[in-house]
DNA sequence: TTGTAAGCGTTATCAA
DNA sequence: TTGATAACGCTTACAA
């Protein structure tokens, strides 16, 4: 690979003016300009990014933590990352932590001695305070680390509640949950939603609330449990779209019919849900907007660090989709 | 960050001392080794990577080459190729190529110039020339690009083969593929599985062949369109999990059911494929294992760089699923 | 408008 | 057994 040496040599310049052609700082004459433009051609070259980290200190580079890319949640997240960190110029690291704090500390620790610039963060087990005292920009995605960490997010809460409304205006009279895990803050924000939409009904009680671990097998248990315990269950608002596919098998395998049955609604909007049967309705997440928008507030903020803590919260939306439909036994317009 | 100079000082030796006690390197004096010990340890130092890899031209970076990792195909491959990176002290770079050359050859470009050292391709379209010229170790994964590049694959065409072949013992009578993009190298080899396996019957012909393109809409359509021209067909081999489940959903919008009037049978083993109804048969890949093994291959080339072509060929294994079901009209041993 | 040279944090060569 | 020092390829004062 030719140097920067190279070129100057060949362009019968020094080094500082090939580089200031290069960055476009500093005056230089049009002609040598030209010359050095040449010279870079025919060699062919192209700066060594590694010098360039060195002597700034700065590298180019962000990373995305999330749990584990297999769960099908992560892939959209992780594509709009790498498209946004790729479309300004940053090379784009990817992290599967497990949820585990060590990991997630190794991977810090790993990547600063690579100068790694910032990173994006899907974690509920990292702890704020550690967050806090890391040198480079870190961003909250999906999940709320702590207070006063920059975040990007949807309005779980708010989403939730309208998922369950959806339900009840499809006719459906009894109303169960299947959460996620409690330490994750949208998880809890989704089930607070939910008790928003159902405490005041007489029916209610808490046992219609069953944990799936956002997890497909932990959740067609659940899922089970749940509607053997309350056979009038004719409603099932799911965490999650992965636990909600788990549900569709969990009815399934009882012979419990979605929707005629069974209504199920879920959350997140991936594109699993299109593929079952029946197909889940759920309440869609903008994933990939999220992703990108955590990258851009990340690459300003590493860009001009004067930022203070950003919070940005999006909308969910309704799909609907075949595992609900409306009841006879409520007619109203 | 502490600096090797700050190690140095604090514990009243010259930077090449701590250096070589940092790397194992040379003689030190038992004694001036813990004083050294302990300055690192105080100052919580760490090395540079980045100095280090200016120094050394490597980076102990690697990157994996995927066309689209919302390609429910691809996260565990990812994952997979992280793992064994992160077991080898190497970080992972994940970058989305859209099969599009161009943008390839835009990402080689780039890393070339962070000191990449090597680099995991699941790719079609990349010119096998322009690979070669690359001066890094390249390893091809599930797709071959050229004939003495590096590569892990399975035995796409046998597995094929065997797949049509268990749709034979089931006791299907009539039946097609929907096939992938004829450039992809594994698509190919599965067609020619297929082939292989239905070539000499009488009832055998090349309509009874459609493309999918690997995708799930174009497959479902594909599949629409067999079924419809060819209301004969009670099997389908399908060449992977994505595309078989767009199948099982056009014979649904055709009221075909599945597995009693038609049985599919697909390839990958993706956990897609156990989240639909019915759940599908497959001819299931060693995802994880090829990945990680391609991982493998390509640091151990990177850091022995002897080694010359090497060529790995894993085994498919058939999973019954609900998607394949016994024929009455057969009733062999 | 251009060149010289110091410095970014390492490693490795050579001499002591 | 240890220390000086050049080198990796770049950027940026500072000088000219």
């Amino acid at each position: 690979m030719a140097t920067i040496k190279d070129v100057a040599r060949l362009a019968e310049v020094s080094v500082a003016t090939v580089s200031r052609v290069l960055n476009g700082n500093g005056y230089v004459h049009k002609e040598t300009k030209d010359r050095v433009a040449k010279a870079i051609q025919q060699l062919n070259y192209r700066p060594n990014d590694v010098a360039r980290s060195l002597f700034k200190g700065r590298s180019k580079m962000i990373a995305l933590f999330v749990p584990d890319i297999m769960n099908p949640f992560f892939p959209e997240l992780a594509r709009a990352v790498e498209d946004t960190a790729k479309q300004k110029d940053y090379t784009f690291v990817l992290c599967n932590t497990d949820d585990d704090p060590e990991k997630e500390i190794a991977y810090i620790d790993a990547l600063r001695q690579k100068s790694l610039d910032g990173i994006v963060v899907v974690s509920s087990t990292m702890s704020g305070d550690y967050v806090k005292n890391v040198d480079i920009p870190v961003i909250a995605l999906d999940r709320i680390l702590h207070e006063d960490l920059s975040s990007v997010t949807v309005n779980n809460r708010e989403g939730a509640r309208q998922a369950v409304e959806h339900l009840k205006k499809q006719g459906c009279t009894r109303i169960a949950h299947i959460a996620g895990p409690e330490h994750i803050s949208n998880a809890k924000q989704r089930m607070n939603g939910y008790l928003d939409a159902v405490q005041q009904e007489d029916w209610f009680k808490f046992s219609y609330i069953e944990q799936g671990e956002y997890r497909f097998e932990s959740a067609k248990e659940a899922a089970q449990r749940l509607l053997e315990r309350h056979p009038e269950i004719d409603g099932l608002f799911v965490a999650n779209d992965l636990m909600g596919v788990g549900a569709l098998k969990g009815a399934e395998a009882m012979k419990i019919s979605v929707p005629e049955e069974l209504s199920i609604i879920a959350f997140d909007g991936i594109t699993l849900g299109e593929t079952t049967t029946p197909t889940l309705t759920t309440m869609a997440q903008p994933i990939y907007t999220i992703g990108s928008r955590a990258a851009e507030m990340l690459i300003q903020q590493i860009e001009q660090s004067d930022q203070g803590t950003q919070v940005e919260e999006f909308e969910v939306e309704l799909i609907e989709r075949e595992s609900t439909k409306r009841r006879h036994n409520n007619d109203e317009t």
